[in-house]
DNA sequence: GCCAACGTTGGC
DNA sequence: GCCAACGTTGGC
């Protein structure tokens, strides 16, 4: 069973298309305990929606994961995790933040509900929804 | 630049 | 262990 989930970066922090001239990427940096237990579920070949924060507002690309979850390098207290991403498909139609409030079935996605987490799940319906949107 | 939501810290 | 103060994130 592939998980899928979320994972969201400032464009000017790491923007996709960094991500994608680089082949891969360490996900580190989340000091989030809500957000590290969605790392640490993840399982290699798992799919995640790559969201844009602040600038661009929309889900951008399609990674997957590299990597299971290993002690985050940068945490000196050694609770929180990484995990290795790598850029799978970028969205043919990128998938704005308003279009997703706009869609019933995308309601109740935690990137609107909770809108300060930057690693969340995403259900498969809702996954299949805005591949959909997204005209893949 | 403002503000709401949320997490963390520290005094009691 | 409660709660006010403060810091951070992220949308608008």
């Amino acid at each position: 069973m592939t998980g899928y989930w979320l994972i969201k970066s400032e464009p000017s922090v790491y923007a996709w298309e960094r991500l994608v001239k680089e082949g891969g990427a360490r996900w580190d940096g989340v000091r989030n305990h809500q957000a590290a237990a969605s790392l640490k579920a993840m399982k290699k070949g798992d799919c995640a929606f790559f969201y844009h924060s602040n600038e661009g507002l929309a889900i951008v690309g399609i990674a997957t994961v590299a990597k299971t979850a290993y002690a985050d390098p940068s945490d000196k207290t050694g609770k929180f995790v990484a995990v290795d991403v790598a850029p799978f498909k970028a969205l043919a139609k990128p998938v704005s933040l308003s279009a997703i409030k706009n869609d019933p079935a995308l309601k109740n996605m935690a990137l609107v509900r909770q809108s300060r987490l930057s690693v969340s799940p995403v259900a498969p319906d809702e996954w299949q929804r805005i591949l959909e949107l997204a005209k893949i």
